[in-house]
DNA sequence: GCCGGAATGTTATAGCATTACATTGCCGTG
DNA sequence: CACGGCAATGTAATGCTATAACATTCCGGC
């Protein structure tokens, strides 16, 4: 029941189980959670993340192949957008940092290097699940 | 003929592959280079693989699913490696920035997160291609 | 009403990675 | 030397991730 009316009912239901979910789901996952919605196909599920990636509303964990609901949909914001994946719980912190940003896009200007994306994810174990 | 005398025999065939590589290669596209010396399953890549990214010599290639030769095969050091990716010529590079991993570490200081490995890819056109 | 573009539905296939199990080779110890 | 253990290897089968190709439906603007 999200308030994204602007968003069609495949991408409405991919977000929405997003959003409810506690960990990062990859798009078969969340395939099987929607099939008593009529979807059957996993081109359903790319294609809806595909939008909602664009968008904004949801990333994509690289280097786990699985995708989470943005942490922050109102601020559309953020050029660079790092991640730490906790391995053992799964929980994602989303968090951005100016001077990375910076850091970063002086390299990239300083070698002539035009970026598209960035992706930044630090996998590791959260306080609760390191002590 | 990599100077790598404790690697085993496919070890190095992998490694050598990634080293004559210009760019970043698929496990399969390895394996494919490798019938001719007796390798026919992906498992044989992906074990030598696994040992090589262990040992510092190759890394992953998160955002694309592909493995390239260290650049810098000599230090071991750095802890945060950072990749641009050509999207079109498929050049990569390769650095570190001491500042990044201050910054990121410190985040993770302040949030108790115990780090395991970082990822870090930029993706866009080099100066060349995007010229 | 009609057209065009976006979204959807469906099937098949391509590409990436691992599980499970059998075998081999090597080294250190007794 | 025999033996035991361990790492590396070989092989087949399977599972997971993502896209291609094509047909259909929905919906807004003219």
């Amino acid at each position: 029941m999200s308030a994204h009316t602007d968003l069609t009912r495949n991408q409405s239901l991919v977000l929405d189980r997003l959003e409810k979910a506690e960990t990062p789901m990859s798009a078969y996952a969340i395939l099987d959670q929607l099939r008593d919605d009529g979807l059957r196909a996993p081109l359903q599920i790319y294609r809806a993340l595909d939008k909602l990636l664009d968008m904004g509303l949801a990333h994509r964990l690289e280097s786990i192949n699985a995708f989470v609901a943005c942490a922050h949909p109102h601020c559309h914001a953020s050029g660079l957008i790092a991640f730490a994946i906790c391995e053992k719980c799964g929980q994602v912190s989303e968090f951005s940092d100016e001077i990375v940003r910076d850091r970063l896009a002086g390299w990239a200007d300083r070698e002539g290097f035009v970026v598209n994306r960035t992706t930044m994810e630090i996998r590791g174990n959260c306080r609760a699940c390191a002590a």
